[in-house]
DNA sequence: ACACATTATGTAATCGATTGCAGAACACAT
DNA sequence: ATGTGTTCTGCAATCGATTACATAATGTGT
């Protein structure tokens, strides 16, 4: 191996032809003579050719790669979405860029930047907690159509997300409960100002009123999607003198310190209170009890979004509308909830 | 906004100098003169100037990106020695390329690849697995010293790698047990052929000899890093006729599917066996019981591996050495730890 | 006034791949 | 032999930023 790569200039010399013709048998191998193609395929293997990407992202403006912005890179709960949108690009020949909204948005840098200075052709973003005047700036940039939003998203803002039920999977968590003879259900919410925290709200209140049962202010308690909030909510729970008998969390995360912090007070899941999560995350079925929950394809939802953002890029003159694709959840059916005593 | 961003050229016409010297100024402002730098800062916000970095990557022969790769995307572990990465890195101005392994060799690319078609500038290595054939070749590149090992290593190879004391820790779990007053000291181990199984398995060999304890084969119970294997682990403890009272499990992962499942069978934790993981995620606070845990700085593990391969990034001439860099790990007792009964 | 150093700026080549256009080579029909 | 069409290949411009070298402008010392 010699200290640098071989060029396009380097294969043509061996295979004695233009590099015109080496560029055209590499991406149009069609166009070419059968006996220049092997010649070529040959010099190819001699010298070792690679492609250089800076050379050709320049000549064809395409970066032949994608950002993923998370809200917070130290979340274990992207790791499987971005396994599924690594999956789809990696096949496509597609590079795949991480940064995080927070670190970017510190170091002084603008979002569009990364797709207006050609390091990326296009950017799933998985916070829905950007600024508005961040979302703004997206919009009116002239590749707003190179952007899309996976599980999270911004109300209003015009551009489309892939994301899960989270309506009809927060009803079948509460009509789950209800269905065991639970009357009297809590809810313990996402952060204030999250998507999925006022999405799984509302839908909590409109089930609860649907089906007619009672339903008091302090029933809703207030926290994020964090183990440690998943506590503080216990202790709210604990102080209450007339306690529901059952709580549906908006993560697994915040059932999971829920469901420890009571057993720290000595009450008993699913004795003394049932709990239902959201997510299904791979300890909730391991965690005792195990845990109820929604479970959602974090897979499907990277997969699918690295998809609708490859056709994007690929095919920029269809018109595409800025709908959001939304995956079906399911219920898990563990230990973590059982009929009222 | 145009549909085209502003290049070189545009900020020159406006600023009326040649496009040198509005390269020079943005890249060294200190040799262009007063009049001329104010002239040229005040073009470029006009223009909305953003540099084209595969313009830039070409001419440079630097892509100002790394690629970190990982065993396995959809693992949580890495997270936040991701995180410790990004930091410096995009403080640094450079991005953040990830793949994994796994996907990388199964859609037949090389890693070298990276390197050599100016997609990256150096590697971070997540994953000590890797095939010989692989690590042989990647040591043969010319580039070869700009790749580095973080967490995990590979044994024998000639590259620097970032680690927390696994010899040290492993001790310190032992120890720690063995001053609650445990004689009978079990270990379930990570996957066979991992670097940090092994490193963790023979330390706590030689500290159970050192410290003149019983040692029997069958209390070492072979597993991998997972839940799910933790789960298989506690049965063949619960199987066994003299059952230690002490076990020390190589990640706190391991930890909480053995106590999940111990529960399971009525037993414990740590009123029957005591347990100390590896790690100390995040969970291991929220658990019930909290879990005793060997703690390893992540996010410096990433800092430090980030530093380290800018170091030679840009500075190629200097000669650096292969050595590990091993940063200390701590024992939090929590309490899944008690003197035996 | 002159030689000479210093500073600031411009000219033009360069990085490596892509692609419009033109021309060569060949087949085939008239 | 001439015209027409098809297939293949080469020439050369191009993408946008960087930088060695040349040159212009300014100051300094005698």
């Amino acid at each position: 191996m010699g200290l640098k790569t071989a060029t396009l200039q380097d294969v043509a010399r061996v295979a004695k032809v233009s590099t015109a013709t080496v560029s055209r048998t590499l991406s149009n191998p069609d166009v070419v003579s059968d006996s220049t193609r092997t010649r070529v395929s040959d010099a190819v293997k001699v010298t070792g050719y690679r492609i250089n990407r800076a050379a050709r992202s320049l000549r064809t403006q395409r970066a032949h790669s994608v950002l993923v912005l998370l809200p917070d890179l130290g979340n274990p709960f992207f790791s499987s979405i971005l396994e599924g949108i690594s999956r789809h690009l990696s096949q496509k020949g597609y590079s795949m860029l991480i940064a995080s909204t927070q670190q970017v948005h510190d170091s002084g840098e603008r979002l569009i930047d990364y797709l207006d200075d050609a390091r990326a052709d296009g950017m799933i973003i998985l916070d829905g907690g950007l600024d508005a005047d961040v979302v703004a700036m997206l919009e009116s940039a002239s590749q707003a159509q190179r952007i899309l939003f996976a599980c999270e998203w911004v109300e209003g803002a015009h551009f489309p997300s892939v994301r899960c039920e989270n309506r009809a999977g927060t009803r079948t968590a509460v009509q789950h409960l209800h269905a065991l003879g639970h009357r009297k259900i809590a809810h313990v919410t996402g952060p204030e100002g999250n998507v999925l925290m006022h999405a799984r709200k509302d839908a909590f209140v409109t089930e609860i009123e649907a089906l007619g049962l009672e339903h008091r202010p302090e029933w809703i308690i207030a926290a994020d999607f964090s183990l440690a909030a998943g506590c503080l909510a216990a202790q709210a729970w604990v102080a209450m003198q007339d306690r529901p008998t059952a709580v549906f969390c908006a993560s697994d995360q915040l059932a999971l310190g829920f469901i420890s912090e009571l057993s720290r007070h000595d009450f008993r899941v699913p004795d003394n209170v049932s709990v239902v999560g959201f997510d299904d995350i791979d300890l909730a079925a391991q965690f005792i009890p195990s845990l109820t929950s929604i479970r959602q394809d974090r897979l499907s939802i990277g997969e699918i979004a690295a998809t609708m953002l490859m056709e994007r890029i690929e095919k920029p003159d269809v018109v595409h509308t800025d709908t959001a694709t939304v995956l079906p959840v399911s219920l898990v059916t563990r230990d973590s909830t059982a009929p009222p005593r």
